[in-house]
DNA sequence: GGGCTGGAATAACTT
DNA sequence: TGAAGTTATTCCAGC
């Protein structure tokens, strides 16, 4: 099917890039920008001379570009319709080159790559014109001042081998239009401003790059989804392995390593770097993932390699793009995610039988089956806009011909509409390998599995999207090292489809009125990949190793009319996926109370899992520098203790005398390396205790720290984005510690439930002082923080403004480097940002074991709601000094510097 | 027989 | 540089 497939595409490449090809070099001035012609794709019309599409003139699309398959859409941008996003079209690239390249079984491939390319370099004379191009061509030739990437050799997926399809970041076709976007001479200043703007975007964005996607461009075949087939595509040795298949390309070329288990790339790998291994050897798994099913390709040039015939078809591309090596400083954007509309031309959920009712308006023009086949692209998104737009908010609607990307930020509410997440799934999953057979769905923790709800639209079924995105402290995304592993058998009642948007494997069920709009996930596994495999990706930037948490994100697109959709989602509360973790580690679900006089002695109670006859309750406090300055390990009543049980005694605070609440923390250990997350506690100065402070109590401690009177309020501590491990690095808690050097860069968190305030199995402590906020003043120390190379400023400027129960102003830390904050946007529409609070910060709401409405509701309590109301007013510099000391003393210890088990 | 699971062996990494 | 401790993967076996 290649062949006559390939033609197929190559003229779709023509009809899109037919001018391109024949565009001007993308040298600077060069007339390849001018692609704007209101018949070519938005994408293509993307020039340097123009706005930044989220700029404060954002490139308008005269119209949506007209449905194909395969299309791409980078970060959304702002739709000509006021309030109205939509993303942008994936531009149009060939792949592989006519002949396919070397391999082109597949022949060229046309990927939709709405990615831009941002250098400052100016482009090349002779920028290649099509993807046919070399790959040093690309890499090396292009423009750009970044270290070119080590040829692309087909790294994973694509293709394969084959098809030559393997996905060139930047074919040349692609670059030209993306080197258009900054090749008029006249804006190079223009453009060096931008590319130092987004530099350190882009480095997250290229780490984002080809979510590995065991199997990307199989899945993504536009063609119906056969159950019976789910493996077909992956090519003749698949046998059903298709990560394997997928991942033949992923692995650059070498000899299998003698080694059984794959080696990581490049010989040790220090997880501690981020950088990309040398495509010399990329790791050879010792499952061969590369080599095992086919000859070695050569080591460089990472042309095309040869697609297996039967493999994927024509659009087998798609999703393929996520193992394309990419340039380190290209950033991924997005993937397209036409695949989560209704498709009226694929077997409904149900059987295979389409519900009735399909909204047109959400109905994929075009056929989205192909566009989720063909929507694996280089997605390099617009630096200002992806930021811009992040900050600043925005409804979430889309266009139906441009939904979001799965890594852009979406409100899980919106007006009426509510994408609630009614169970929560159990906290830990083991994920399986490839190797493995499955590991069953995911469970939730009442028993059953997790639920999804819409609320707020039942007219018409909708298709509801599912993928697995990471659960660390930066913005909810789809998670490189996991995907979602579709489930079927007899006990699966929940019909399922399979797609791959971006290379993320995205599970789409159907939501049906007469469920009441909701949806039971029974037929979601999660599958592992390795690591190794996944860091071997060019431009991948996060590590595997420790990085063992998910998320299961849902989304769905509400079809609005007009040809606008509103997308809501919503995330779980993190699940562990590693076998270790979900065996050992004690688990703190919920305890009560949070805080006592500073004299101990009162029983606290906690209820999780995991812990042991033997377990201890440790409780600490860290000083402003991080360091241990308090140890106390509580007497646990074993009489009164179980495995899910522990009561214990809160032990005497070291200093009695202290004159206001004093934030500690504890944590279960069952051993060495087996603690769990720390969780938050609050010792009260007697006096207070004895003589509460009217609501001027304030001053009994930062202002900044209490929530508004009157208000419920949570006396617990704030939640954390996620549990910590005390007994962990930094790089457990988050690889990226280093770089957000704990301030949280707020993820989208579960955007279910009720406000923060609330958290089941807490035992409100009536904390002297009133609301003073005995606890601590998370807002102000965990309040987003730009860190150094962090586009988003922290992040948080962008999230905070989504903040659901976030004030209009949040309180934040006099930091220089802190961008100005963007109007908050409509808490309606607000995407749920992850608490700003340190990921070390673990609070105790988090309950992922709990029934779903108790755990939505202790996810809500993420986000503090202290953080969210904190009053600017009042609190002096050397209070803020104070508090975020504090809050730094409660980072989890570095490696070192953690406290004696 | 296949899908799940829980365990565990062992290589790869980190400290 | 080597040892010890962790973590990642792969295998096995039982249900």
């Amino acid at each position: 099917m290649g062949a006559a497939s390939c033609e197929d595409e190559e003229l779709e490449f023509k009809l899109v890039f037919g001018e391109e090809k024949e565009a001007p070099p993308l040298g600077a001035g060069g007339p390849g920008e001018e692609l704007d012609s209101e018949d070519a794709p938005s994408c293509c019309r993307l020039a340097l001379g123009e706005p930044l599409p989220y700029g404060a003139a954002p490139i308008g699309i005269p119209r949506p570009p007209p449905p194909r398959p395969g299309m791409h859409s980078p970060p959304p941008r702002p739709a000509p319709s006021p309030g109205t996003w939509e993303s942008q079209p994936a531009r149009s690239v060939r792949l592989g080159g006519p002949g396919g390249g070397a391999g082109g079984a597949g022949g060229g491939r046309v990927l939709e790559c709405p990615s831009i390319r941002i250098t400052s370099i100016s482009p090349t004379p002779d920028p290649p014109t099509s993807l046919e191009d070399t790959p040093e061509t690309w890499g090396d030739g292009s423009p750009r001042d970044y270290p070119p990437p080590e040829g692309f050799g087909g790294y994973r997926e694509a293709g394969g081998q084959g098809g030559g399809a393997f996905f060139s970041p930047s074919p040349g076709s692609s670059s030209l239009s993306s080197w258009s976007f900054f090749s008029d001479a006249s804006d190079e200043a223009a453009l060096y401003a931008a590319c130092d703007e987004v530099e350190s975007e882009l480095n997250e964005a290229a780490s984002r790059f080809g979510l590995s996607s065991p199997l990307p461009s199989p899945r993504a075949s536009p063609r119906p989804w056969t159950p019976e087939d789910p493996w077909s595509l992956y090519g003749p040795s698949s046998g059903g392995r298709a990560p394997e298949d997928s991942l033949l390309l992923l692995s650059a070329p070498g000899p299998i390593p003698a080694s059984p288990r794959p080696a990581s790339p490049c010989g040790k790998r220090r997880y501690s770097s981020s950088g990309t291994p040398s495509s010399a050897s990329p790791a050879l798994s010792r499952r061969g993932s590369l080599g095992e099913e086919g000859p070695e390709p050569p080591p460089p040039p990472p042309l095309p390699l040869v697609r297996d015939p039967s493999s994927p078809g024509p659009f087998d591309y798609v999703g393929a793009p996520a193992t394309e090596s990419i340039p380190q400083k290209t950033r991924r954007t997005s993937s397209e995610q036409a695949v989560a509309l209704p498709r009226s031309e694929e077997p409904a959920p149900c059987n295979g039988k389409l519900p009735s009712g399909t909204d047109e308006a959400v109905a994929a023009p075009g056929g989205l089956r192909k566009e989720v086949a063909g929507m694996d692209y280089l997605a390099v998104p617009s630096p200002l806009a992806w930021s811009k737009a992040r900050i600043g908010g925005h409804s979430p609607i889309f266009r139906t011909s441009a939904l979001p990307p799965l890594d852009w930020p979406l409100p899980s509410q919106y007006e009426q509409l509510e994408l609630r997440i009614e169970v929560q799934p159990r906290a830990h999953h083991r994920a399986h390998y490839e190797t493995e057979g499955s590991r069953g769905a995911v469970k939730a923790a009442p028993g059953g599995h997790p639920v999804v709800k819409l609320l707020g639209y039942s007219e018409k079924p909708l298709t509801l999207q599912m993928f697995i995105g990471t659960a660390d402290e930066r913005s909810l995304r789809p998670h490189a090292f996991y995907q979602v592993h579709r489930i079927t058998g007899k006990m699966v009642a929940t019909a399922s489809y399979e797609a791959v948007v971006s290379g993320t494997k995205v599970l789409e069920m159907t939501l049906l009125p007469e469920n009441n709009m909701a949806a039971n996930i029974d037929c979601a596994g999660i599958l592992k990949l390795r690591n190794s495999d996944i860091e071997l990706r060019k431009g991948e930037t996060d590590i595997g190793r420790k990085n063992t948490r998910v998320r299961l994100v849902f989304r769905v697109h509400v079809p609005q009319g007009g040809g606008k959709v509103v997308s809501v989602q919503a995330a779980s509360v993190p699940i562990e996926c590693s076998q270790r973790s979900a065996q050992e580690l004690p688990q703190v679900e919920a305890y009560s109370p949070s805080a006592c006089s500073v004299r101990g002695g009162e029983e606290l109670v906690l209820t999780g899992s995991n812990f042991l006859p033997d377990s201890k309750v440790v409780f600490i406090e860290r000083g402003p520098d991080g360091k241990l300055q308090w140890e106390e390990e509580a007497v646990v009543n074993r009489l009164q203790s179980s495995e899910v049980t522990l009561t214990l005694t809160v032990p005497e605070y070291s200093n009695k005398r202290v004159s206001r609440p004093v934030q500690v923390y504890f944590y279960v250990s069952n051993g060495r390396r087996k603690r769990s997350p720390t969780q938050s506690f609050k010792f009260l100065p007697v006096v207070f205790k004895e003589e509460p402070l009217p609501d001027s109590s304030l001053r009994g401690f930062p202002s900044a720290s209490g929530p508004p009177f009157g208000t419920d309020m949570d006396f617990s501590p704030p939640r954390p984005p996620y549990p910590s491990y005390p007994h962990e690095d930094s790089a457990y808690e988050t690889p990226y510690l280093s770089e957000s050097f704990g301030y949280s860069t707020p993820a989208l968190y579960p955007q279910t439930g009720p406000p923060p305030s609330y958290r089941p199995g807490l035992r409100m402590f009536p904390e002297p002082g009133g609301t003073t906020g005995c606890a601590r003043p998370p807002a102000v120390s965990f309040l987003p923080r730009p860190f150094p190379g962090d586009p988003y400023g922290g992040q948080g400027s962008s999230f905070a403004l989504g903040l659901p129960f976030s004030p209009p102003a949040p309180f934040r830390p006099p930091l220089p480097s802190s961008p100005p904050l963007e109007d908050p946007f409509n808490p309606q529409s607000a995407v749920q940002p992850l608490p700003a609070e340190g990921y070390n910060e673990v609070g105790p709401g988090y309950t992922p074991g709990e029934g779903a409405s108790e755990q939505e509701k202790s996810r809500g309590g993420y986000s503090s709601g202290f953080r969210d109301n904190v009053p600017i007013q009042g609190i002096t510099l050397e209070e803020v000094s104070e508090i975020i000391g504090r809050d730094l003393s409660g980072f989890p210890a570095r490696p070192g510097e953690e406290p004696p088990a």
